[in-house]
RNA sequence: GGCCCCGUAGUUCAAAGGAUAGAACAACAGCCUUCUAAGCUGUGGAUCUAGGUUCGAUUCCUAGCGGGGUCACCA
C-alpha cells in the first residue's frame, strides 16, 4: 500500500497540496479507494472543502495506476486501476521499518500452588500475541515468566496440606490437586481465621529455609511448575527467560534497606516498611510486612533492578490484571523517588468475569483453563468425525485440538484489552462468524483449491490484467493494509486489532469465493490471477494467525 | 468518599474529530447435480442524559446517571 500511497500524494503535491497528507479508505468501495480529505487545504485557502475537493480533482490527470479522480463532497476520491493496484500490492514487498528496541515483555506470572483458570488464559494469550507482534515489528524481544512460587499464598496451601492432607497425595495430576489444596486452604482460613497466625508463621519458616517445609515447598513448587508448563506447551507459549519471586526475596530485602537508609522508606504504623506516596495521590505503598517477611513489591523491586541491569533492555513492558494497576503504579513511582529513570510499561487488561459475577479462587466458581479445553475440544471431535467420517483417529483429534485452541485464544484476543470478558461457555463453544475456527476454515478453502489445482502458481504481472472485478479489488486492498495494521496494533499493544483485521480479510474472501469462480474462471488467465489473490490471502492469513501464536490446520 | 476502566442494535464488539454509525451472534426468509454450507445472500434493529469546544462529536472537555474495579501488612 506505501507505493500506492506514495503515488498520490506525489499526484497531490504536483497540484499544490502542501503538508503532512493523509490518505484513508472511503466507507464504501464504490466510492473510490482511497481518499483525500481536504479539510485542512480548505482552511488554509480560505474556501469551504467540497469546492477545494473540486478545484483538486480538476487538477489531477489520469495516470496508469489511477483511472479515476472524483470530488464527492469534501473528498477527493481515488479509483485505481485493479491490475496496477495488484501489482504493487501483490507482487512488490515493502520494506519493514525497524523499531530496533530491546523489550522485554513479561507476561502469564502465575502462582504455583494455584489453579490456571481462564483469567490466566487471557495473559497467556495477550502476552504470546505481543511478544510476536512486536519482534515483527524489528524489535528484540525478551518473553519472561515470572513465577509467583513463594508468599502468602504459598504459605497457605502448604500450611493446609500439612495439616490435613499429608496422607492422601493423589498419584497423577499433583500440581492441580496443589491448587485445590489452596482453595480449601483459603476456604477454612475464612472459618477459622484466628489460622493466620499460624501461616505467618508458616510464611516466616518457609523465608528462613526450614529444611522440613522447604523440603514440601520444593516438592509442591515442581508439581505446580510442571502444571503450567504443561498447559503452556498445549498453548504454544515459549519464554526466553522465567524468573521466580523465592530468587528475588534476599536482594528485595536489602532494596528496602537501602531505600530506608535513602530516607525514601520510612517505617509505617505497626512496623511495616512503607513509602508515603500521598502527595503524588497514590497513597501509602507497603514494601515489607511489619514481621520483616517479603510482599509482592519487595521482590519486585529486585526484579525492576534484574532486568535493566542484567539484560540490558531498553523497555520493561508488564502484561498485568487492570486490578493491579494502582500497585503497579506505586511501584513505579517508588522506584522514580529512588533515581530511576526507566521506562517502564504496564500494560492492564481488564479481567475475565462470568455471567454470575467476578471469578474467585474463594468462592469456588473459577472455570478452569484445562476444563473449558477439554470441553470444547470434545465438541470439536464430534463436529470433525461428522465431516470426516474418513480420516484416521489421530487427524481427527489433531484438527479438532487446532480448533479448539483457535477458538479460545481468539476467543481472548478478539476483545480489546481493556474491555472485561464475559466468559460464557456458550461463545467458548461456537465455531461461526467472528471466531478463530472461520479463519482457519477460510485458510482450509484456499488449500483446497490450491491442492486441486496441484501446481505451484506462476507468479508473474502479465496474469494480473485478469483482476477486474469489485470483489477482487476489495482483496486486493485489504491485504494491502496489512503492514499498517500490524504496526498499529504492536504499537498499540492491541492484538484485537489484529485479530479483527484477520476476521475481515477472510470475510472478504469468503465473499469472493462465492461470487468468482477460480479453478473454474473464464480463461487461464484469470485464473491465474485468482490463484495468485488466493495465494497472498492465504499468506496474509496465516502470518496474522503466527503473530496471534494461533495455529493453522491443512484441512478441516 | 478518592482514584482507574467502561456505557453504541436483544447480546458481544467496530468506527486515529469527518462521508449514509459497521460487523458477529441471536431472530426471520432464501442458497449445496459446480472449487469445503464451520460458507454465502436478504430482512428488521443502536450512539446513557445535559451542557460546552468545533465548519463538523460515538470520538475531546465538564457535570450527572448507570455498571465494574481499586484504595497498609493479599497477589
Amino acid at each position: 500500500m506505501d507505493f500506492i500511497k506514495d503515488e498520490l500524494i506525489k499526484l497531490l503535491k504536483t497540484a499544490g497540496v502542501a503538508g503532512e497528507i493523509d490518505l484513508s479508505a472511503p466507507p464504501k468501495s464504490e466510492m473510490g479507494d482511497l481518499a483525500y480529505a481536504c479539510f485542512e487545504t480548505a482552511k488554509k485557502q480560505g474556501i469551504n472543502p467540497a469546492e477545494a475537493a473540486k478545484v483538486l480533482a480538476q487538477k489531477i490527470t489520469p495516470t496508469t495506476l489511477v483511472e479515476k479522480i472524483e470530488a464527492i463532497g469534501p473528498y477527493v476520491n481515488f479509483h485505481l486501476n485493479t491490475a496496477q493496484a495488484a501489482k504493487l500490492i501483490l507482487l512488490k514487498k515493502e520494506k519493514k521499518q525497524k523499531t530496533g528496541k530491546k523489550i522485554m515483555v513479561e507476561y502469564s506470572q502465575p502462582n504455583t500452588h494455584k489453579e490456571f483458570h481462564v483469567g490466566h488464559l487471557r495473559n497467556a494469550c495477550i502476552g504470546a500475541a505481543v511478544v510476536k507482534m512486536l519482534k515483527e515489528t524489528g524489535n528484540k524481544v525478551i518473553a519472561a515468566n515470572y513465577i509467583g512460587d513463594i508468599g502468602a499464598h504459598v504459605a497457605k496451601c502448604l500450611w493446609y496440606v500439612k495439616r490435613h492432607k499429608m496422607n492422601d497425595w493423589p498419584k497423577e495430576n499433583l500440581g492441580s490437586w496443589i491448587g485445590k489444596m489452596y482453595t480449601e486452604s483459603v476456604a477454612e482460613l475464612e472459618k477459622n481465621p484466628d489460622a493466620k497466625s499460624e501461616i505467618d508463621g508458616v510464611q516466616r519458616k518457609l523465608e528462613s529455609r526450614d529444611r522440613e517445609w522447604s523440603k514440601l515447598w520444593e516438592k509442591t513448587r515442581k508439581a505446580s511448575l510442571d502444571e503450567f508448563k504443561r498447559i503452556y506447551k498445549l498453548l504454544g507459549n515459549e519464554f526466553d527467560v522465567w524468573f521466580f519471586e523465592s530468587e528475588e526475596e534476599n536482594r528485595g530485602k536489602e532494596m528496602v534497606q537501602e531505600l530506608l537508609k535513602k530516607g525514601i522508606a520510612k517505617i509505617g504504623e505497626g512496623g511495616a516498611v512503607i513509602v508515603d506516596l500521598s502527595q503524588y495521590g497514590l497513597d501509602i505503598f507497603l514494601l515489607l510486612k511489619s514481621d520483616g517477611s517479603t510482599l509482592y513489591a519487595t521482590k519486585d523491586l529486585a526484579l525492576a533492578e534484574k532486568k535493566f541491569k542484567k539484560y540490558k533492555i531498553d523497555e520493561s513492558v508488564v502484561i498485568i490484571d487492570t486490578r493491579q494497576v494502582f500497585y503497579f503504579k506505586q511501584l513505579f513511582k517508588t522506584l522514580e523517588l529512588a533515581g530511576w529513570k526507566k521506562k517502564f510499561i504496564c500494560l492492564a487488561y481488564e479481567f475475565v468475569r462470568l455471567p454470575e459475577g467476578a471469578m474467585s479462587s474463594r468462592r469456588g466458581n473459577v472455570v478452569l483453563f484445562e476444563d473449558i479445553y477439554n470441553e470444547v475440544f470434545s465438541a470439536l471431535q464430534s463436529e470433525v468425525a461428522s465431516r470426516h467420517n474418513d480420516w484416521k483417529p489421530a487427524k481427527r483429534d489433531e484438527t479438532a485440538r487446532a480448533l479448539a485452541l483457535s477458538a479460545i485464544k481468539f476467543g481472548m484476543l478478539k476483545h480489546p484489552i481493556d474491555k472485561v470478558i464475559e466468559f460464557e461457555v456458550k461463545e467458548a463453544m461456537s465455531f461461526d462468524g467472528y471466531t478463530g475456527p472461520y479463519v482457519l476454515y477460510t485458510i482450509a478453502r484456499i488449500n483446497s483449491i490450491m491442492k486441486k489445482f496441484g501446481k505451484k502458481v506462476p507468479v508473474a504481472e502479465k496474469y494480473l490484467s485478469g483482476l477486474v472485478k469489485g470483489e477482487e479489488k476489495n482483496l486486493i486492498m485489504k491485504i494491502g493494509q496489512f503492514n499498517q495494521v500490524i504496526k498499529s496494533a504492536a504499537d498499540g499493544f492491541d492484538p484485537s486489532a489484529l485479530a479483527r483485521y484477520s476476521f475481515d480479510l477472510a470475510k472478504i474472501f469468503n465473499d469472493f469465493y462465492g461470487k468468482c469462480g477460480i479453478l473454474n474462471a473464464d480463461d487461464a488467465g484469470q485464473k491465474t490471477a485468482r490463484l495468485i489473490l488466493c495465494d497472498r490471502v492465504r499468506e496474509t492469513l496465516g502470518k496474522a494467525a503466527e503473530l496471534l501464536n494461533i495455529g493453522t490446520v491443512e484441512e478441516m
